[in-house]
DNA sequence: ACAAAAGTGTTCTAGTTACACCCATGT
DNA sequence: ACATGGGTGTAACTAGAACACTTTTGT
């Protein structure tokens, strides 16, 4: 097919947004790590690596998630996010990115993997406009820009400050991330994945909280319940460990590939 | 970052679903060319293209488009639907596709490009489990098999029968691409610029109809308008061309990139 | 006047929201 | 006993489905 117009073959970079759930402080947390190669040495970043030749992109996805915090996901919940191709959001040499996400079931502790200096968990948080990701030095943003192509024309490259702002377009992978999580919240929350085999109903709140841009309280529980409970399969009460009736515990009805 | 492990990079396909709409016979159609070179030789598939160095996803869609159809359309809609990359999808050489989707704001005649020896327009028709692509000649349908991992351990290669079954997995990207539509259809139907730039109730109905696999008469036009209006802006009375009263002309309110 | 095509309105129902109340546990 | 966390129930509201009715055109 026309295959003498077909120039330099680009660059397969797979990103990946790995989601946890810390039980101790409630809250939803991604992995960034600090890039230590160019471009954007020094940035902070999504985690990313190149495709082999052999590997589909799903199980690249998940050597990756081995690479950078040595956890074996081999059965793991990988799913597409999206496909990022826009000449801009490399400097240099052209790069596609194909986009995918883990819902780890716990929150392991880190060790840097090839290509990074450090790696850590940012707990995820919101504002009118964006969703934010920060840890105790810094705080990042998903981009508040809705349209693609006016992200892209805006986009300021290596100049960006790298104690403000994410690596590529990582910014407007972490809105598109954050919007499909959030869409899919009502009818496939496979998000709920992260707080492990089973939950219980004010987990879930927990989860939804963020991407709702509310607070947990003011998502009502019996209402809740009643709109999410064909999601949900009921697993008998949770041990006690506190004041208070204890929770019934749930989990996923029916997952998806 | 573990770049010693980088084998061979993919071949990059772009694949993309160019839809359009027949005023005549009311009916949604696809853009299906037969191939004259291995694999799939003398196969119908959905027209693919190599990506150039210097062009993104979207262009070299567009470009394919102009290449198939002769159709220049630098300013039309292109969207992206998801990203195939199982490696059962291709014989021999590894290739991934990036699957877009072009709407078409007529239905233009074809003359078949590079790398096919016919191109047509296929009418959308639906049964229980799968849509239908069908001409006078041949009748495809998007696979029935709703699991992805089950369609691919499944999927039959070259050993299929060229009359009865399309190239590569494209059965299983017109599934993916219907379900999206349809799942877009009440809050960003896209899928109506293959109207034009005006259309009435009555035909967005007709473009609804086989995404629902309901006939255009059991959408209740009442509730049509009622739960779709914010979508449509009203742009005046049609012409009159037969009994009956004029329909009024709406268009899309908003649509984002 | 009547048939055809399109648009409007009304009832009925089902799903959501707000909020009050009841239950189980630890101290 | 009572405070705390969690589950249940109900009334009000709102969005959707079914269907009858009115308007505008051609013959």
């Amino acid at each position: 097919m026309d295959s003498e117009n077909i120039l330099e073959r680009p660059f397969i970079t797979i990103t990946n947004l790995i989601w946890s759930f810390d039980h101790a402080t409630n809250r939803v947390n991604i992995l960034l790590v600090k890039r230590d190669n160019d471009p954007y040495n020094n940035y902070w970043a999504l985690p990313e690596t190149f495709m082999r030749a052999q590997e589909s992109a799903e199980e690249a996805a998940l050597r990756l998630v081995k690479e950078k915090i040595g956890m074996d996901l081999s059965g793991s919940h990988t799913e597409q996010l999206a496909t990022f191709t826009n000449p801009l959001r490399t400097p240099g040499d052209r790069a596609l990115s194909l986009g995918y996400m883990t819902f780890l079931p716990d929150k392991p502790q880190l060790k840097a993997g090839y290509g990074a200096s450090d790696a850590r968990w940012f707990t995820m948080g919101y504002t009118d406009k964006t969703y934010t990701f920060s840890d105790s030095d810094h705080i990042f943003q998903s981009t508040d820009c809705p349209v693609q192509r006016t992200y892209y024309s805006e986009f300021g490259g290596t100049n960006a400050d790298p104690d403000k702002h994410l690596a590529f377009d990582h910014e407007w992978i972490l809105k598109v991330a954050c919007d499909r999580i959030r869409n899919k919240l009502d009818y496939q929350p496979n998000i709920l994945l992260i707080l492990g085999g089973k939950f219980t109903l004010k987990d879930a709140r927990r989860v939804y909280s963020p991407f709702l841009k509310v607070r947990v309280e003011q998502i009502d529980n019996s209402n809740f319940k009643k709109s999410h409970q064909e999601l949900f399969t009921d697993i008998g009460s949770s041990e006690v460990n506190g004041p208070g009736r204890p929770a019934r515990l749930y989990k996923l009805a029916h997952l998806s590939a």
